[in-house]
DNA sequence: TTACTTTATCGTATATTTGCGATAAAAGAT
DNA sequence: ATCTTTTATCGCAAATATACGATAAAGTAA
Protein backbone atom coordinates (compact mmCIF):
# COMPACT_ATOMS: atom_id res chain seq x y z
CA UNK A 1 0.00 0.00 0.00
CA UNK A 2 1.02 3.61 -0.92
CA UNK A 3 0.72 4.20 3.33
CA UNK A 4 0.09 2.20 5.92
CA UNK A 5 -2.93 3.08 7.97
CA UNK A 6 -3.37 1.17 10.92
CA UNK A 7 -2.36 3.14 13.35
CA UNK A 8 -5.38 5.73 12.53
CA UNK A 9 -7.87 3.20 13.96
CA UNK A 10 -8.78 2.40 17.63
CA UNK A 11 -6.78 0.93 20.09
CA UNK A 12 -9.48 -1.70 20.45
CA UNK A 13 -9.55 -2.43 16.79
CA UNK A 14 -6.16 -2.65 16.25
CA UNK A 15 -6.55 -5.31 19.04
CA UNK A 16 -9.13 -7.54 17.76
CA UNK A 17 -7.75 -7.19 14.17
CA UNK A 18 -4.28 -8.27 15.14
CA UNK A 19 -5.91 -11.42 16.98
CA UNK A 20 -8.00 -12.34 14.23
CA UNK A 21 -5.10 -12.13 12.08
CA UNK A 22 -3.03 -14.56 14.06
CA UNK A 23 -6.00 -16.79 13.12
CA UNK A 24 -6.33 -16.37 9.54
CA UNK A 25 -3.77 -18.99 7.76
CA UNK A 26 -4.97 -22.79 8.17
CA UNK A 27 -1.90 -23.64 9.17
CA UNK A 28 -2.15 -21.77 12.28
CA UNK A 29 -5.67 -23.03 13.36
CA UNK A 30 -4.30 -26.46 12.77
CA UNK A 31 -1.31 -25.92 14.95
CA UNK A 32 -3.82 -24.39 17.60
CA UNK A 33 -5.98 -27.60 16.75
CA UNK A 34 -2.97 -29.72 17.39
CA UNK A 35 -1.80 -27.76 20.37
CA UNK A 36 -4.93 -27.65 22.43
CA UNK A 37 -5.88 -31.55 21.40
CA UNK A 38 -2.00 -32.76 23.12
CA UNK A 39 -2.30 -30.06 26.08
CA UNK A 40 1.12 -28.85 25.05
CA UNK A 41 3.36 -29.85 21.94
CA UNK A 42 7.09 -30.13 20.78
CA UNK A 43 7.55 -28.22 17.99
CA UNK A 44 8.58 -30.75 16.48
CA UNK A 45 5.42 -32.76 16.90
CA UNK A 46 3.62 -29.96 15.46
CA UNK A 47 5.93 -30.03 12.10
CA UNK A 48 5.28 -33.91 11.80
CA UNK A 49 1.42 -33.51 11.64
CA UNK A 50 1.59 -30.18 9.06
CA UNK A 51 2.38 -30.15 5.33
CA UNK A 52 5.03 -27.57 5.24
CA UNK A 53 8.80 -27.18 6.08
CA UNK A 54 10.13 -26.91 9.48
CA UNK A 55 11.26 -23.57 8.95
CA UNK A 56 7.88 -22.45 7.70
CA UNK A 57 5.79 -24.13 11.01
CA UNK A 58 8.44 -22.06 13.73
CA UNK A 59 7.42 -18.79 11.26
CA UNK A 60 4.16 -19.91 12.02
CA UNK A 61 4.60 -20.50 15.78
CA UNK A 62 6.47 -17.34 16.10
CA UNK A 63 3.31 -14.93 14.87
CA UNK A 64 0.96 -16.78 17.32
CA UNK A 65 3.79 -16.46 19.95
CA UNK A 66 3.44 -12.14 18.84
CA UNK A 67 -0.17 -12.24 19.25
CA UNK A 68 0.22 -14.04 22.33
CA UNK A 69 -2.15 -16.56 21.51
CA UNK A 70 0.23 -19.68 22.64
CA UNK A 71 2.92 -19.41 25.69
CA UNK A 72 6.39 -21.18 24.60
CA UNK A 73 8.72 -22.11 26.41
CA UNK A 74 12.50 -24.14 25.71
CA UNK A 75 13.47 -27.74 27.57
CA UNK A 76 16.33 -28.39 26.26
CA UNK A 77 17.19 -28.50 22.31
CA UNK A 78 13.25 -28.31 22.38
CA UNK A 79 10.69 -26.00 22.23
CA UNK A 80 7.06 -26.75 24.29
CA UNK A 81 4.42 -24.45 23.35
CA UNK A 82 0.71 -24.81 24.90
CA UNK A 83 -2.38 -22.91 24.23
CA UNK A 84 -2.87 -18.98 25.85
CA UNK A 85 -6.00 -19.04 27.25
CA UNK A 86 -6.29 -15.99 28.93
CA UNK A 87 -6.04 -14.27 25.89
CA UNK A 88 -7.62 -16.99 24.15
CA UNK A 89 -10.98 -16.26 26.58
CA UNK A 90 -10.43 -12.79 26.29
CA UNK A 91 -11.09 -12.38 22.42
CA UNK A 92 -13.79 -14.87 23.13
CA UNK A 93 -15.46 -12.46 25.25
CA UNK A 94 -15.21 -9.61 23.21
CA UNK A 95 -16.10 -11.42 19.77
CA UNK A 96 -19.44 -12.65 22.07
CA UNK A 97 -20.43 -9.38 23.58
CA UNK A 98 -20.59 -8.06 20.41
CA UNK A 99 -22.71 -10.52 18.99
CA UNK A 100 -25.17 -10.90 22.24
CA UNK A 101 -25.38 -7.08 22.06
CA UNK A 102 -25.99 -6.35 18.63
CA UNK A 103 -28.29 -9.68 18.13
CA UNK A 104 -31.78 -7.92 19.09
CA UNK A 105 -31.19 -6.33 15.41
CA UNK A 106 -31.99 -9.39 13.71
CA UNK A 107 -35.85 -8.36 13.41
CA UNK A 108 -35.92 -4.44 13.29
CA UNK A 109 -34.17 -4.53 10.10
CA UNK A 110 -34.90 -2.09 7.70
CA UNK A 111 -32.67 -3.62 4.60
CA UNK A 112 -30.76 -6.74 4.24
CA UNK B 1 4.93 -17.80 -1.73
CA UNK B 2 6.57 -20.07 -3.82
CA UNK B 3 3.62 -22.35 -3.45
CA UNK B 4 -0.16 -22.04 -1.94
CA UNK B 5 -0.25 -24.93 0.64
CA UNK B 6 -3.92 -23.58 1.76
CA UNK B 7 -5.85 -26.81 0.17
CA UNK B 8 -3.64 -29.37 1.99
CA UNK B 9 -5.72 -28.12 5.06
CA UNK B 10 -9.07 -29.51 6.46
CA UNK B 11 -12.08 -27.79 5.46
CA UNK B 12 -13.08 -26.54 8.69
CA UNK B 13 -9.66 -25.27 8.93
CA UNK B 14 -10.05 -22.91 6.32
CA UNK B 15 -13.34 -21.79 6.77
CA UNK B 16 -12.37 -20.81 10.19
CA UNK B 17 -9.19 -18.99 9.16
CA UNK B 18 -11.07 -17.43 6.07
CA UNK B 19 -13.57 -15.76 8.49
CA UNK B 20 -10.68 -14.63 11.20
CA UNK B 21 -9.35 -13.03 7.55
CA UNK B 22 -12.12 -11.15 7.57
CA UNK B 23 -11.60 -9.63 10.53
CA UNK B 24 -8.34 -8.92 10.40
CA UNK B 25 -7.61 -5.78 9.65
CA UNK B 26 -8.68 -2.56 12.00
CA UNK B 27 -10.89 -1.03 8.49
CA UNK B 28 -13.34 -3.88 8.73
CA UNK B 29 -13.32 -4.32 12.46
CA UNK B 30 -14.50 -0.43 12.24
CA UNK B 31 -17.16 -1.21 9.63
CA UNK B 32 -18.63 -4.07 11.20
CA UNK B 33 -18.66 -1.76 14.44
CA UNK B 34 -20.92 0.84 12.50
CA UNK B 35 -22.84 -1.28 10.65
CA UNK B 36 -23.53 -3.08 13.97
CA UNK B 37 -24.23 0.25 15.65
CA UNK B 38 -26.63 1.67 12.67
CA UNK B 39 -28.07 -1.67 12.60
CA UNK B 40 -27.80 -0.65 9.04
CA UNK B 41 -25.52 1.23 7.10
CA UNK B 42 -25.13 3.06 3.47
CA UNK B 43 -22.09 2.84 2.00
CA UNK B 44 -21.54 6.73 2.08
CA UNK B 45 -21.73 6.70 5.84
CA UNK B 46 -19.03 4.43 6.29
CA UNK B 47 -16.94 6.61 4.16
CA UNK B 48 -17.26 9.29 6.14
CA UNK B 49 -16.29 7.86 9.60
CA UNK B 50 -13.32 5.93 8.31
CA UNK B 51 -9.67 7.72 7.40
CA UNK B 52 -9.68 5.58 3.74
CA UNK B 53 -10.43 6.53 0.54
CA UNK B 54 -14.09 5.46 -0.77
CA UNK B 55 -12.47 3.26 -2.91
CA UNK B 56 -10.37 1.61 -0.38
CA UNK B 57 -13.28 1.15 1.89
CA UNK B 58 -15.59 -0.27 -0.89
CA UNK B 59 -13.21 -3.00 -1.36
CA UNK B 60 -13.36 -4.04 2.14
CA UNK B 61 -17.00 -3.99 1.84
CA UNK B 62 -16.26 -6.48 -1.09
CA UNK B 63 -14.18 -8.86 1.03
CA UNK B 64 -16.22 -9.13 4.20
CA UNK B 65 -19.57 -9.66 1.45
CA UNK B 66 -16.96 -12.12 -0.10
CA UNK B 67 -17.12 -14.54 3.43
CA UNK B 68 -20.74 -13.39 4.20
CA UNK B 69 -19.69 -11.08 7.41
CA UNK B 70 -21.72 -9.09 5.97
CA UNK B 71 -25.07 -8.64 3.61
CA UNK B 72 -25.42 -6.16 0.95
CA UNK B 73 -28.69 -4.83 -0.98
CA UNK B 74 -28.47 -2.04 -3.82
CA UNK B 75 -31.15 0.74 -3.52
CA UNK B 76 -31.13 3.44 -6.17
CA UNK B 77 -27.57 5.03 -6.22
CA UNK B 78 -26.94 4.21 -2.72
CA UNK B 79 -25.70 0.45 -1.06
CA UNK B 80 -27.03 -0.80 1.88
CA UNK B 81 -25.04 -2.74 4.07
CA UNK B 82 -26.02 -4.95 7.47
CA UNK B 83 -24.88 -8.10 9.22
CA UNK B 84 -24.95 -11.22 8.35
CA UNK B 85 -25.57 -12.60 11.96
CA UNK B 86 -26.59 -16.04 11.03
CA UNK B 87 -22.95 -16.20 9.81
CA UNK B 88 -21.60 -14.30 12.37
CA UNK B 89 -23.10 -16.46 15.16
CA UNK B 90 -21.78 -19.68 13.67
CA UNK B 91 -18.31 -18.99 14.07
CA UNK B 92 -18.89 -17.86 17.54
CA UNK B 93 -20.22 -21.11 17.79
CA UNK B 94 -17.17 -22.72 16.40
CA UNK B 95 -14.89 -20.74 18.32
CA UNK B 96 -16.87 -21.23 21.93
CA UNK B 97 -17.08 -24.91 21.14
CA UNK B 98 -12.91 -24.94 21.02
CA UNK B 99 -12.34 -22.14 23.72
CA UNK B 100 -14.48 -24.18 26.39
CA UNK B 101 -13.70 -27.95 25.18
CA UNK B 102 -10.55 -27.52 25.68
CA UNK B 103 -10.26 -25.26 29.02
CA UNK B 104 -10.15 -28.12 31.68
CA UNK B 105 -6.73 -28.59 30.33
CA UNK B 106 -5.66 -24.96 32.35
CA UNK B 107 -4.82 -26.96 35.55
CA UNK B 108 -3.14 -30.45 34.21
CA UNK B 109 -0.61 -28.28 31.89
CA UNK B 110 2.75 -29.91 32.22
CA UNK B 111 5.12 -26.72 30.81
CA UNK B 112 4.14 -22.97 29.96
C1' DT C 1 36.35 -33.48 21.77
C1' DT C 2 33.05 -34.74 17.66
C1' DA C 3 28.60 -36.01 15.96
C1' DC C 4 23.76 -35.57 16.30
C1' DT C 5 19.22 -33.47 17.38
C1' DT C 6 16.19 -29.78 17.57
C1' DT C 7 14.65 -25.28 16.66
C1' DA C 8 15.27 -20.38 15.24
C1' DT C 9 16.74 -17.25 11.92
C1' DC C 10 18.47 -15.54 7.43
C1' DG C 11 18.03 -14.82 2.58
C1' DT C 12 15.24 -15.02 -1.22
C1' DA C 13 11.32 -15.73 -4.43
C1' DT C 14 6.64 -15.32 -5.14
C1' DA C 15 1.79 -14.30 -3.76
C1' DT C 16 -1.41 -11.48 -1.58
C1' DT C 17 -3.10 -7.33 0.60
C1' DT C 18 -3.62 -2.53 1.08
C1' DG C 19 -4.35 1.91 -0.66
C1' DC C 20 -5.24 5.60 -3.89
C1' DG C 21 -6.74 8.15 -8.00
C1' DA C 22 -9.20 7.73 -12.14
C1' DT C 23 -12.89 6.05 -14.34
C1' DA C 24 -17.19 3.54 -15.24
C1' DA C 25 -21.93 2.58 -14.32
C1' DA C 26 -26.39 3.59 -12.92
C1' DA C 27 -29.93 6.10 -10.64
C1' DG C 28 -31.71 10.76 -9.25
C1' DA C 29 -32.31 15.73 -9.92
C1' DT C 30 -32.94 19.76 -12.85
C1' DA D 1 -31.61 15.78 -22.50
C1' DT D 2 -27.50 17.20 -18.99
C1' DC D 3 -25.57 17.42 -14.42
C1' DT D 4 -24.96 15.40 -10.03
C1' DT D 5 -24.67 11.74 -6.63
C1' DT D 6 -23.26 7.33 -5.26
C1' DT D 7 -20.80 3.21 -5.54
C1' DA D 8 -17.97 -0.34 -7.92
C1' DT D 9 -14.09 -1.48 -10.55
C1' DC D 10 -9.58 -0.85 -12.89
C1' DG D 11 -4.70 -0.03 -12.86
C1' DC D 12 -0.88 0.65 -10.43
C1' DA D 13 2.62 1.10 -6.48
C1' DA D 14 4.09 -0.30 -2.19
C1' DA D 15 3.75 -3.16 1.97
C1' DT D 16 3.05 -7.87 4.01
C1' DA D 17 2.70 -12.59 4.14
C1' DT D 18 3.97 -17.22 2.82
C1' DA D 19 7.17 -20.76 1.83
C1' DC D 20 11.49 -23.01 1.32
C1' DG D 21 16.42 -24.26 1.74
C1' DA D 22 20.52 -23.15 4.04
C1' DT D 23 22.58 -22.06 8.05
C1' DA D 24 23.24 -20.84 12.90
C1' DA D 25 22.76 -21.78 17.70
C1' DA D 26 22.55 -24.56 21.58
C1' DG D 27 21.74 -28.70 24.01
C1' DT D 28 22.55 -33.97 24.08
C1' DA D 29 25.07 -38.23 23.31
C1' DA D 30 29.21 -40.78 22.16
Amino acid sequence: MAQNKKAEFDKDEIELADFAKALSHPARIAILKEIAKRDMCICGEIVEVLPLAQSTVSQHLKELLKAKVIKGEVDGTKSCYCINWKVFGKFETTFGKFFHKQKSFEEKRNCC
